[in-house]
DNA sequence: GAGCACTGC
């Protein structure tokens, strides 16, 4: 028989559950306040004497060197992050002499004295940590409670801080238990042992696991068999049979739910960062809903922790969201009772009441203040607005502390940018200078790098920067920050089956964290180019992507992962019916789900592949077209899952010198065999590719991407027996590719995204008729042909097509019609 | 005549 497992407190501690709840109004003032009374003071002195016992010597806590997690500079670091792991699972800082000795002991899963020296001095930074006086609270609540909330400011330590607390709690232990299989047989399964840690970024995930590895004084990842602390992103997985304690990517959480839909590996997951609300998140609560609120059948009844974790305060919705599986649990299973007529012993009714709360906790976060001010009436140009508030700044505040602005994008940094230079050659030579640095994600990664360097001597730094430093990139010494209190978002349109990217109105939320940019080293100052009133109307929260976006994606996950009903399926935010049956529709269009509404064999492969929907139904077709097109197909749609592998050219004769470069790659069939042009030259350059990509200004760092993806795309379709092993590709490496069949396999997944020219040389798509011009970016540029696909549908100043190449009418056709 | 930000065995 299974293990039965139930939640059963070992104590009712008071204290615990007055702490535990549905929104009640006393805890949660409570919790609002800094906290941390005498009598729960003294409680954790005592806790922590007993565990410091208990501790094996690997076990050991340390770290920390400020609350805040460790964020990388910036996105585009990754291959530096990746470097700097290898560095730090390598070679340790330990001294030569040391080395041989402490290699051992790392084989034997021992930490080395070096790493338990590091670990000592972190703790002394760890203790420290809002967080910290904690740690029992939240152990004693999740003893008692399968789900908790937490809302944890910025700096408060959460997200390297929690694991910890947990990790040697007792139901954290790997258990083995008796499962029933699919096939009737019961088969022993271990279930748990390891907790996981969702983080929305890669950078974030390695990260924070190396600071975590060095506070627990274990090395990291796959570098050592006795490493505990680990993690797994695209690209990058590193983990060993040991590891307990594992961040990864959401994407990475579902991806291996593909495979183990009960997540039996793990005793709890983490999900950070919630309020970001990206899909992956909104799909991870709604399976993470269905397993803690089910009867748990693939874990043999064992339950899995959730501590969903968030930086904003609104935990109103997450409260009712898993309260309400709960909820619909407890019916069923009272229906189910009463229906076989046997009453529950008043001892488990209690128990089950009693397991089914969701806990809450409030931690305050390390900031300092930020003094806002709004402008007294609204403006109507906030990029001349910023302009004089940079300077009325620059005047009147002493050095040093320098300037954030926040801004819209490329142009109105651009912009500003030249506005604020101009102005500051006729400035008072006695003040301090200033050195203009735009950042945003197009900007070269050299250009970017300059944000982080340290002003020149009596330099105030004035950063002009997107939304890329909300949330991706942390900088030092900003004690200014100036929100212009919009943002370009994007938007799906459902209806005319485009994406919009609009100038949006930022929520308070986001107004909240550009503020807090301000604040992180020293007292700040935040001045919002709106007024007050107008920040009151804001909207409360950002809209959850997954009523932004084009959900087929997310739909597919779903029905990979078991789920049928759609519908059902518990959504933080339930989309739109219109939005969920467009994306159920266009699944059927590319044969992913059958008449019925099942996942199809065709769906099936193409969830597991890295790509969108419409691109793993290209993939597969190519695969039907022989290994010859599946190899340029995989080439093209590399390139077409990074961001632009062209680099942007601003001024007029670097437009010339970039058309003259890339002569030899532009090919008349439009941009997909373009790519596939550039892909196979920068792949057949064995020398020196940062030249050649420098030469034909290409961007170096978008081809490393592709040839990672490149690199992930073959071996798959390896495994997948969609392409013969390597030695007999080899051999296909210099075949002239076919273009025809190149552009057929990419109809098979974007025959909808299709366009005709009408008689006045325009485009009219052939599926809606609707009016779209073909995006400057791309070769087909001012070019007319019969027909042409595109891979994106976008609206910005007008209706673009993106990603374009020639086709023929008859081609389009005879795809529409075997749909 | 134009490119918010993330992410995936």
């Amino acid at each position: 028989m299974p293990e039965k497992v139930h939640t059963r407190f070992e104590d009712s501690d008071d204290d615990a559950g007055k702490a535990t709840v549905r929104p009640q109004k006393k805890e949660q003032a409570a919790a609002a306040d800094p906290v941390v009374t005498e009598p729960r003071e003294k409680k954790n002195k005592k806790r922590k004497r007993e565990e410091t016992a208990e501790v094996k010597p690997n076990t050991q806590r340390v770290v920390i060197r400020d609350g805040e997690k460790p964020r990388a500079v910036s996105p585009a670091q990754e291959g530096e992050q990746k470097r700097n792991v290898k560095e730090a699972s390598n070679g340790f800082n330990s001294q030569k002499k040391h080395q041989s000795k402490d290699q051992k002991m790392i084989r034997q899963g021992k930490p080395s004295s070096s790493l338990r020296e590091k670990a000592r001095a972190l703790y002394e930074i760890r203790k420290k940590l809002p967080i910290f006086p904690h740690a029992d609270e939240i152990r004693q609540r999740l003893k008692k409670d399968d789900v908790m909330l937490l809302v944890g400011e910025t700096g408060s330590g959460k997200s390297t801080q929690i694991p910890q607390f947990l990790v040697d709690e007792s139901w954290c232990r790997p258990k083995t238990v008796k499962v029933t299989a699919e096939d009737g047989k019961q088969k022993d399964v271990n279930v748990g042992g390891c907790i996981a840690i969702t983080q929305p970024r890669r950078v974030a995930a390695i990260s924070l696991a190396r600071r975590v590895a060095d506070e627990m004084g274990t090395p990291l990842g796959s570098s050592s068999p006795g490493s505990r602390v680990g993690y797994s992103v695209r690209f990058d997985t590193s983990t060993s049979p040991s590891t307990k304690v594992k961040y990864l990517t959401e994407g990475m959480l579902l991806q291996e739910m593909l495979h183990d839909p009960w997540l039996t590996k793990y005793s709890a997951v983490l999900v950070d960062e919630v309020h970001e609300r990206g899909v992956n998140v909104d799909l991870v609560l709604g399976f993470l809903r269905n397993i803690v609120s089910g009867k748990k059948e693939g874990r043999g009844g064992i339950p899995l922790k959730v501590l969903a974790m968030s930086a904003t305060a609104d935990m109103e919705s997450l409260l009712s969201f898993f309260q309400e599986g709960f909820d619909n649990a407890q019916r069923a299973e009272t229906d189910s009772t009463n229906a076989s007529d046997s009453a529950p012993n008043d001892q488990d009714s209690k128990a089950d009441e009693k397991q089914r709360q969701v806990a809450v906790c409030h931690i305050k976060g390390r900031q300092f203040p930020v003094k806002t001010i709004y402008t007294p009436d609204p403006v109507h140009d906030f990029v001349d607005a910023a302009l004089k508030v940079i300077f009325q700044i620059h005047c009147k505040e002493p050095m040093p502390g320098d300037i954030l602005v926040f801004l819209t994008g490329q142009e109105t940094v651009e912009a500003l940018e030249y506005l604020v230079n101009d102005y500051a050659i006729g400035m008072d030579p006695a003040l301090p200078k200033v050195q203009v640095l735009p950042l945003f994600a197009a900007l070269p990664q050299a250009a970017q790098q300059r944000v982080f360097q340290p002003a020149p001597p009596r330099t105030r730094k004035i950063i002009l920067a997107t939304n890329i430093a909300e949330t991706s990139v942390t900088i030092s010494g900003i004690r200014f920050v100036v929100d212009c209190g919009k943002a370009k978002m994007k938007q799906f349109r459902t209806r005319l089956g485009l994406d919009s990217l609009l100038v949006k109105p930022i929520s308070k939320s986001a107004a909240i964290q550009r503020k807090g940019r301000a604040g992180r080293e020293a007292p700040g100052q935040c001045y919002r180019l709106y007024t007050e009133k107008d920040y009151l109307a804001l909207q409360e929260t950002n809209t959850p992507e997954i009523l932004r976006c084009d959900l087929s994606q997310a739909i597919l996950t779903m029905k990979a992962r078991g789920v049928d009903d759609i519908v059902g399926f518990p959504f933080l935010t339930r989309p739109s019916r219109e939005a969920l049956e467009k994306a159920l529709l266009q699944l059927f269009n590319i044969q992913a789900l059958e008449e019925s509404g099942k996942i199809s064999s065709i769906g099936l492969q193409i969830a597991k592949l890295p790509l969108t929907a419409p691109l793993g139904r290209v993939l597969l077709a190519a695969a039907q077209n022989g290994p010859n097109c599946l190899l340029d197909v995989i080439d093209i749609i590399s390139a077409l899952s990074v961001e632009n592998i062209f680099l942007n050219t601003t001024s007029e004769e670097k437009k010339e010198e970039a058309e003259k470069a890339r002569r030899d790659l532009f090919r008349r069939e439009g941009d997909h065999l373009t790519m596939l042009a550039t892909v196979q030259a920068y792949a057949a350059e064995n020398t020196d590719r940062k030249a050649w990509a420098e030469r034909h200004m290409v961007s170096h760092r978008a081809m490393q991407s592709v040839m990672d993806v490149r690199k992930q795309l073959t071996t798959q379709c390896r495994q997948a027996k969609l392409l013969p092993d390597a030695n007999a590709c080899a051999s296909l490496a210099n075949n002239q590719p076919d273009p025809v069949l190149i552009l057929k396999s990419f109809l098979t997944g974007f025959a909808t995204n299709t366009a005709r020219i009408i008689p006045d040389g325009s485009y009219r798509t052939i599926v809606g008729n609707q009016t779209v011009a073909i995006h400057p970016s791309s070769v087909l540029f001012g070019k007319k042909v019969e027909a042409i696909m595109y891979n994106e549908f976008v609206f910005t100043n007008r209706s673009y097509a993106r990603g374009v190449s020639a086709v023929q009418m008859d081609w389009v056709g005879e795809v529409l019609a075997g749909q």
